[in-house]
DNA sequence: GTGAAAGCGCTAACAC
DNA sequence: GTGTTAGCGCTTTCAC
């Protein structure tokens, strides 16, 4: 690949071979300025040389290197995302539609998995910011304080995305854990429900809906909420394991903490000896009071919906179960899963907006978007 | 972002502002290329420059800029992936490992998605090679022969991966799909079925796997296989419309087209009059002669499952399922899903072995790993 | 072990 | 509209 050429070695360095716009411009018998504005500014080049550049770019196969290219305008037209891990599905359609909406534009989407722990995050960054990429769209927060100066102090835009922080860092695209947490407490209790119960991932987000979650029920007057958290990501498996636990509990107000998949804290409540009902399947444990389930993740919701299936239990008559993220499977459930709706596409496409129009450099104008959410309704409440 | 500092505006460039090599070697009193190596080959340098070196770093929060020093070095550090879309679970794996493994050694990975159709790949592929990158990882197959040319041409080094063809363009990590249908096959004749549908995506990959499947039915002399295409990439909706349709086809050996979720396509034997059966739920349509559907995807069996269940059929009594893919859920469904298991992780591992090998100057020596597949047999089947 | 010079391939800033 | 010049920030090559 780096071969030389017929040339003897001297003493200054050789390309790598390949055609550069040097090349495409002798034989389109232009200066290579020229040749670079008939492919990036046509508008200020003669119809003949544009012609005659097009031609030579096909008979030489010309791609330009945009590493030279970004290194002189300063501009990379590279866009990093960062999401904790790729696999949890929630953030798969915002990656999506970044990628399109970016590629369409003509930049390219650098991917970077930060972990949910928050250890990778500053070598990630500093990988991410030698690039010297146009723009960053974090998704989720960014753990270490030292990240975001370095952040700020690089001077690359910033989307932070999924979230609405009090203090974004440059720009935002999100909505509130907080109303979300709130309106599925309220919905329910629409629903005749009142006997709640949580399933949640540990991550930050996750957390700030349940407390929410958890202080609208206390608002309301309702008897207090069971929580079981599981580690992120969340599986449908985690999800069986924290609707038998949540079932085999010994009170009413207990969460139980246990080995569900590892670290299972209970959270807000007295803490009680783990206790295990283990009832076999088919034979089924009548809830002792819990009416509703909150699920943190669709995902969640599927493994709770299928727990309680072999538990006997009847979803919505003895049941009630609420996922998040309303993805792309949770309508074809039987039952269909009400969840709540996030537009993670739209996420996506508008993060691309505002890197775009900074790149450009035209002005952002809100720099703040409430994206909002919705509850969508069907069978499983 | 590119604010000048005191310094008056003059006839020459100004850079960026930002923290250059220059600058930490002037602060550190050795000369650029010192720092360049302190930073690069450490051994090259004295204990008291790689000091003096590091203290600049990090009183002046320098950054190397990778854009310029790939430039310079001719190797980016970057390595391009290339999937059909990023939604389909299955390669997520792959993504996320090789995301990993490469940023483990100091590189980075782009992402661009491709489709399905082919069409935006071109494109995709002038982007990709614009950037020079250090490898480009493959997963599915390359639909055009240009593009083909055009890897060729650039010298970047290649890994093609979840497949396994004849003519790799370069490296190869991946397995026979034809093996893969051949043994689903195999395995539910040796369950005591005989009578079996598919339902698969109309991606080249999954139809590979359906031919050698309904291939390996004819040789082992059994009834003619009803096969129901749905569009890629699957999902869980069209797995239950798919296993509907089956269930509802009108004599015993025909693959029944329709509107399952856009075009379905019927394969391989006569077309009949499509004829929708819809059973209402609750109300069994008691399968005339399938007793083992094999489907393309995880996703796709988590919606026969389903519909199987909505239609009062007992899986694996009355109807045994095999999925591929073995995501993360399939264990875990009710009743647990028999698949075929692919090590996706394993193969982006080895997909960025192959190309920092390359990369750093080290031959590759096989450049094709058959790395297999499995059947996993769980209650399903 | 360290340094000076010369680019990597492209574009911004001025000319004309 | 087109060309000249001087870099972008780094590393290679060669010399000491």
């Amino acid at each position: 690949m780096t071969q030389d050429d017929a040339t003897p070695p001297r003493r200054t360095r050789r390309g790598s071979g390949a055609v550069t716009l040097h090349d495409v411009a002798k034989l389109a018998g232009v200066a290579p300025i020229t040749a670079s504005r008939a492919l990036n500014t046509p508008a200020q080049v003669s119809a003949d040389v544009r012609q005659k550049v097009a031609d030579a770019v096909a008979r030489t196969g010309y791609v330009p290197n945009l590493l030279a290219g970004g290194l002189a305008s300063r501009r990379s037209r590279l866009v990093a995302a960062v999401v904790p891990t790729i696999s949890g599905p929630v953030f798969l359609e915002t990656v999506q539609s970044l990628t399109e909406a970016l590629a369409h534009r003509g930049y390219q989407l650098m991917l970077g998995q930060a972990g949910y722990g928050g250890t990778r995050e500053d070598a990630l960054l500093e990988a991410i910011i030698g690039r010297r990429p146009d723009g960053i769209v974090l998704t989720g927060i960014l753990h270490s304080a030292e990240g975001r100066r370095r952040l700020l102090g690089s001077g690359i835009p910033v989307v932070e995305t999924w979230d609405l922080t009090p203090t974004p860092i440059d720009m935002l695209v999100g909505f509130s854990h907080v109303e979300v947490g709130r309106a599925v407490a309220a919905f329910l209790q629409s629903k005749g429900r009142h006997r709640f119960g949580v399933v949640a991932g540990d991550d930050e987000r996750a957390k700030r809906r349940v407390d929410a979650f958890v202080a609208a029920t206390r608002a309301l007057g309702l008897p207090e909420v069971a929580v079981v958290l599981v580690p992120a990501p969340t599986t449908l498996k985690s999800g069986r394991q924290a609707l038998a636990r949540l079932m085999a509990r010994p009170g009413g107000r207990d969460a139980v903490g246990g080995d569900v998949a590892a670290p299972v804290a209970a959270t807000r409540t007295r803490r009680s000896a783990a206790r295990r009902g283990d009832p076999a399947p088919g034979e089924p444990a009548l809830p002792r009071d819990i009416d509703a389930v909150f699920c943190s993740s669709d995902l969640l919701a599927l493994g709770v919906l299928t727990e309680a299936r072999v538990m006997g239990l009847r979803v919505p008559q003895d049941l009630a179960v609420v996922g998040f993220g309303d993805l792309e499977f949770a309508a074809d459930l039987a039952p269909a899963l009400t969840t709540v709706h996030i537009k993670g596409a739209e996420i996506g496409r508008q993060a691309a907006q505002f890197i775009v129009d900074r790149a450009e450099g035209r002005a952002v104008d809100p720099r703040v978007i409430d994206i909002g959410f919705s509850i969508v309704e069907r069978e499983s409440t």
